[in-house]
DNA sequence: ATCCATGCAAACCCTTTGCAGTCCA
DNA sequence: TGGACTGCAAAGGGTTTGCATGGAT
């Protein structure tokens, strides 16, 4: 089943939920040296916004006020710190959504575009298997699902 | 254009088994419909002459007498037509190798860029069970692996 | 007063495309 | 012969970088 924070549906408009997401990564961002900096805040309040995974170039449109390079340095800093992580669609197009807790895997709907995590699913022990019958030590994977969510497989 | 004679490095030089599998490709091709060509014989025999999983770029630069179109044309092809299989590094890199039979998955040396498939690797049944849990129906997925080989690991 | 962060534009990388000429079937 | 294929160069998109300015700590 989808748990509490699987679906991402978010809002147009900064919400008292959302202000306190942005405050939340600000302050860790500050915890790791990182200054808290105006178009940054913008770059991460445009992030928790989207309701789906979202392209580097979407949050440029969105945020017309701040330069192309510091939407691109923002996306970057909050994928390094783990505070957004990075999906992929089939055609390879690069997009990105706000981290949950822990390593998951995404279900993308190749419809319309929605994203769930996918949860009970360790592929982990599976995958670390396998390669060790192929005589490799995994360090690490990627993994997206594809297909259509509920609304759109009807 | 291309003279038949004309090689330019060591590397280049088919080895018997090689030939065949080129020969074998091309019989494929030209039962789908597509000509057997100089240029297109040379980057599928560059292709299965690479011992790792490579880049368009490497091709073009072991092909300095093929144009960076046709390769890049070729390998779209090869892949359209399951010769080829696509991979993706951890830095999004993405990289061809011969495809082998059936769907399977890759497993990546981070340190060599040794590529070996995974066996005995069946996700696919756990991955379409965690997408039902979502509400999700699955069409299809992409996966990679990353790790050390056996060699790399010591 | 430091430097980190920003903005702009140009640079970059990788891949595709337009077009004219070439060659396989 | 005709249509597929090729080569060149130029265009394309997505992302990064150089550099001078601005701002957080």
């Amino acid at each position: 089943m989808i748990s509490s924070t699987a679906k991402h549906k978010g809002h147009d408009h900064p919400t008292p939920a959302s202000a306190a997401v942005v405050d939340d990564i600000v302050a860790q961002l500050a915890h790791q040296g990182y200054r808290d900096t105006e178009p940054r805040r913008l770059v991460i309040a445009a992030a928790a916004a989207q309701e789906r995974p979202f392209t580097a170039e979407e949050l440029c449109t969105a945020l017309p006020c701040v330069g192309r390079a510091t939407v691109y340095r923002g996306l970057r800093l909050l994928v390094e710190t783990d505070q957004v992580c990075r999906v992929l669609l089939e055609d390879r197009e690069l997009r990105y959504q706000l981290s949950h807790q822990g390593h998951h895997h995404h279900m993308l709907c190749a419809i319309c575009g929605a994203s769930a995590d996918l949860i009970d699913c360790d592929v982990e022990d599976i995958l670390r298997a396998a390669a060790d019958r192929s005589g490799f030590r995994m360090s690490g994977h990627w993994l997206e699902v594809y297909g259509r969510c509920g609304e759109c497989s009807d």
